[in-house]
This record gives structure tokens, C-alpha cells and sequence, in this order.
DNA sequence: GTGAAAGCGCTAACAA
DNA sequence: TTGTTAGCGCTTTCAC
């Protein structure tokens, strides 16, 4: 047995195609009695639209494609849910896809959701991906960038301040008595990154006692996070750090886990440590994590909103939207 | 500007459509040098295959959709990504969504995944979602289980023996010395819960002097084990178990907190513990976790793999391909 | 090896 | 309010 049709449904309520159609998609220009007959047809056939042949017709899907950087990271996660929830108020539903940091998959997800044609894309883009997009755009699918600005700011995008949020950072540790502070984080080429550490460095540059100490990892995972914590369990207590601010929660508790666990150094007496993200084990770690905290469901949220709005006027002006971070204060950067 | 279309290539190209169409689909019957030029055409058009036109003529699409429980679980989440890789080396690409336990999240994406008439769907199931496959499979849309067998036998199913992993788990805790042991978990509706207290009962059942008690909950969160841990805390010494099997990682995290550090229990030396799901926190917590580790990305891969066969040949027999948990023994279960 | 043409299921413009 | 019809872009069959 085959899918049936507005045909089947047709004859089975003994209407047009059209009117089948009608009930469809505008339901209030029919007459309520022929309303009810086509809806009972469809019952009794389990009618589902076929959504290629819709698309077809009217030129592009009701999707939205995401592309996020990582599929483990719960600030994407997060992101990603309320994007699709946003869409679906507004009857899209969302392919979500993630790079993996990777150029080449980040590729084949815009390759998939141009042929897709959908509605949109929303991407945290990895490689340099405005000439492509500003291609897609000249063909109706517009792009909005989440987490990222465009330099030359011709998409619009919905971001969080990166820098403001380094700064917060290390502002607090440094009031609350830290002098020789480590940034943990790397590759320096991912934006979020390099934008933490110099938010890091500007917080501390009117402070001509404090240093920050740059340490570069692989990746901003847990394995990455343990690897330094090792390391600096090794240096002699003098000559490590009184803190950290790791560029993500994952590697934050990476180094909780040699420093503290294994290592013997006590947190925060000997070192304080800030994380990012403010993940859910950041409250839920050995010693709780302070955390800068993003929003990442208005971020989600917002991110549809301006998408839909310019897939409906492609004239309009591109946005840039920038929010604040916040700082969450726990027990691991409590003061001396 | 609109995309182009075959007719744009075939007319830039000088061919036919149809011939178009044939260096897309069939290259190998098409002559070198039309191939050539054609190939040129569609790259100086950009041209991007209309898949919404693709899928209504060839009657389904080449994607495949897929529901998980959570999103947030790194057990599906390396599920996802192995159903990933393996569609895609068979060029389908996958649609997931999860349903976060929720039957009503679940019909949205069957009836999207319908819409879309995709090639086939994989599934951990929360309602009584076997009607509902019948009536797709019926329809040319087959489907796999993940994680879950059904009672009759009706579709294929790629799972974990719950039952088995919750015997190791067990068992390694009466060999270690313990001998009053809780199982914790909930709700226990949830099949996989149901099985791995199942199979904790059946590894104590041949030790007379083993007591199981269950614990129930109402999530398999960080939280609800923090809850649970509370409350163990604060019974007397006596009265608590000497072991306590988690029905996953996450609840198990949660136990430690508020049991380990800030209840002041000794792990493992007066209460042994044991997760589930091996998750990368689980190595990583403020005691190494021991745990069952599940093959998630072999489910993932194989369920794939029998989906596509399925999608190929509707009239295979259905198989039900059950996989063996193994023990990861880590401090949190250190012999007394 | 290539071309012509039918038709997948739907929507929307137009006619009645 | 309802019916008729063209056509979206593609694949595929059948001639040539």
C-alpha cells in the first residue's frame, strides 16, 4: 500500500482537489460543512501532506537548518533546543547539524540544506563561510550567525560578548585577592577563545601587579583540562598560579579532577578557578564551579526570530546582537 | 536571482535534460565529454539538485529520521553520531530529534518524519508507538528499534541486554564484599530502569544473605541522585547499604555529591558504587566511577544498517540483535 | 549515447 | 464557495 493523496481524499469527500487544498492551507474560505467532510476523508485515509511535493510548489521547505560546533557541548545543546522550539511556534521545524569544528562537514551540512532548499540557515560558522552564504542569500536563504559576528557585519547575528565576559572573569579574581592568573584554552584560533583571553588581559592591565599567564590547549574538553592540570600539579607552589580561568566548564573540570583529586592542591585556598558556559556538573563538581553564564536559549530564540524575519523581507537591514554574560559565583573562587 | 535549474544547465551545456539528469544520477552511460561539459555548465551555474523535486519523483527522500530519549544523555548523543557517520556512508543523511521522554514530542516527529517521507526511521520508543509504525511501514516507510525490543517481535531491533548489565553490575558488588546493596533509579516505566533492577535482583537471588532495596525516582538526573544521596545521608550508618548500583551515570554523580563530599561518606569504603552508561564524566568525577559501558556507537551503526536493508527489501524477516554490556571497573568500587 | 515527454502531489490563479 | 488547470524540477521510459 502507497501514501494517498488529495486526490484520494478528493473523491472520498466528494470535493476538488483544490478545495482539498483549500482546507489545507486556508481553511477559513471554505464552508464549514466541506471543512468537516475533508477532514473526516482524511481521518479515515490517515492523510499526511507530502511535504516534497508542497515545497515544490512553493519554492522552499519549511525547515530551518543549524549548524552548531559541537554536539557535546551543553551551551549548544541548549541553543539548539530553543531554536527549535522557536521555530515551531512558527511552524518550521529545525535540521540541526554540527561541525565538529570541521570545515569539511561544515560544508556538506550547507550543501544538504541548499538542496534541502530550507526556509533559512542559522550557523556558528568554523571556516570562512560569507561568500557561501552570501551566495545562498542571493538565492533566497538567508543566514543569521549565532555566537559570531561578520566583520564586515553584512549578516546579521546574534552573539554574547566574549571579551566582557573574560573580563568578568578576571575582575573577580582579582578582587577577591589573585594576583598571578592562567588563562587555559585553546586552539587560539577558535573566536571564542582568543575573545576571552583578550577580555582577560583588559581586566587586568590597570592592575600593573596582576599577570595573566596563557596556556594553550588542543581542544576545550576535560581530557584537555586534566592534561595542564597535571602540569601545573608538577610546578613547585610557588611558581604556580593562585588562579585559572578556563575558557570552557569542560576543561575546568578537567583540571579540578588533577589539581585537586589527584594533585593535592587545595581549591580555591591555593588556586581559584573559573570556568565558562556554566554547564549542568559546573554546580555539580567537587568543589562547585563559578562560571560565566550565557544565554544561550535567548540566543537560540532571537537567532530564529531575526531568521524568519528576514527570509520573509529579504531587504531588511542586518541586526547585530550582542549579549552580556553573567557571572556566577560558587564555592571554587571563593576569596582567601 | 532564483537557483537554476537542469533546464539551465541543460541549455548552457547544450544537451537535453534528460542527459542532465543522467550525468547526476548515472555518469557511468553517459559519453566523457558530455559529462565534461555538463559538469563545467553546473559549476559555472552552481547549480545545487532541487531535492524536494528528486524525492516527489523517486517517491521517497534520502534522509532518515531518528528519536531519541535525551538530548542531553552522552549515550545518545554518541548514538547519534555513529547513525550519522553510517547513513552517511551510504548517502542518506540524518534527521534527529529526541523526544526528552515525552509521547507528544514523539508524534511531532513521526508526523514530520512522514511529511517527509523519509526512507526509514529509528527509534527509542516512549509510548506504544508499534500501531503507529505498522500503519507507516505499510506505507513503504520502515522502521528500526533502538534500545528497545518489541513484545511481538514485529519490528527489527538493535538493544543492550539491561537485564545482563544490571547482573554484572551486581554481582561485581557481591564479589567485592558487599552484601546490602540499593538499586536507584526511576520511573520505572522506563524499560531500561525496569530491566537493570530486574537483573540486579537476579544476580542476588543465588546469595541468600544479599538484600536488594530499591530506591525509586522520578528522573534520571544529577539532581535526583543528589536528592536520593541526602536522604541516605542521613540515615544512621547502620542502616545504610553498603553498595549502591545507579541506574545511570548521571544519578550516580549526583550520589556522590551530596554522599562523598558534602556528606562525608566514605567511597567506597563505606558505600561502594556503581553507574551506568560509562559516560566521559564517569572517569572523571570526584571518585572514578565504575560503570557499564554500553556499545553506542556500534547500536547506532547497526541499527543504520538494518534500516537501509529494510528500506531496500520491505519483506525481511525482522531481527532482533541484542548486544552485551561490559563492566568498567573503576575506584568507586574498590574491594573493602 | 542522447532527446522527448509523462507525471510524481501539491498550491494558487482563475473561472464558474 | 468550489472546480479546473498549469506548472514547480526532477527522473525515467521509450524512441531514435
Amino acid at each position: 500500500m502507497v501514501s494517498s493523496s488529495v486526490k484520494d481524499v478528493a473523491a472520498l469527500a466528494r470535493v476538488s482537489i483544490g478545495t482539498v487544498s483549500n482546507v489545507l492551507n486556508r481553511p477559513e474560505i471554505v464552508s464549514p460543512e466541506t471543512v468537516e467532510r475533508v477532514t473526516l476523508a482524511m481521518e479515515k485515509l490517515s492523510y499526511v501532506r507530502n511535504e516534497a511535493a508542497r515545497q515544490l510548489r512553493v519554492g522552499h521547505s519549511s525547515a530551518l537548518g543549524l549548524i552548531t560546533l559541537s554536539g557535546s557541548n551543553p551551551f549548544f545543546t541548549e541553543l539548539t533546543t530553543a531554536a527549535e522550539d522557536g521555530a515551531a511556534l512558527a511552524g518550521y521545524s529545525v535540521i540541526a547539524g554540527n561541525s565538529n569544528d570541521k570545515k569539511e562537514r561544515e560544508a556538506g551540512y550547507l550543501n544538504l540544506f541548499e538542496e534541502l532548499r530550507v526556509r533559512g540557515v542559522l550557523i556558528s560558522p568554523v571556516g570562512n563561510v560569507v561568500p557561501r552564504l552570501r551566495r545562498m542569500r542571493e538565492r533566497g536563504i538567508p543566514a543569521v550567525l549565532v555566537d559570531r559576528v561578520s566583520k564586515d557585519m553584512s549578516f546579521s547575528s546574534v552573539s554574547v560578548d566574549d571579551v566582557a565576559g573574560g573580563a568578568l572573569a578576571v575582575s573577580h579574581l582579582i578582587e577577591t585577592g589573585r594576583r598571578r592568573i592562567a588563562f587555559v584554552g585553546g586552539p587560539a584560533e577558535i573566536r571564542q577563545v582568543s575573545d576571552r583571553l583578550r577580555g582577560a588581559r583588559q581586566a587586568a592591565a590597570a592592575h600593573p601587579e596582576v599577570t595573566i599567564e596563557a596556556i594553550s590547549t588542543e581542544a576545550l574538553t576535560v581530557q584537555a583540562g586534566r592534561d595542564v592540570g597535571q602540569e601545573l600539579a608538577q610546578r613547585s607552589p610557588q611558581s604556580r598560579p593562585d588562579a585559572i580561568f578556563a575558557a570552557n566548564d569542560l576543561l575546568a573540570i578537567g583540571l579540578l579532577q588533577t589539581l585537586f583529586i589527584q594533585g593535592d592542591v587545595a581549591i580555591p585556598e591555593e588556586i581559584a578557578l573559573v570556568g565558562y558556559d556554566d554547564i549542568q556538573f559546573a554546580s555539580a563538581s567537587v568543589v562547585p564551579l563559578t562560571s560565566v553564564r550565557q544565554p544561550s536559549r535567548l540566543i537560540g530564540e532571537t537567532a530564529v526570530k531575526i531568521l524568519l524575519e528576514e527570509a520573509d523581507d529579504p531587504d531588511l537591514e542586518p541586526r547585530q546582537i550582542l549579549y552580556q554574560p553573567e557571572l556566577v559565583v560558587r564555592a571554587s573562587s571563593a576569596p582567601h
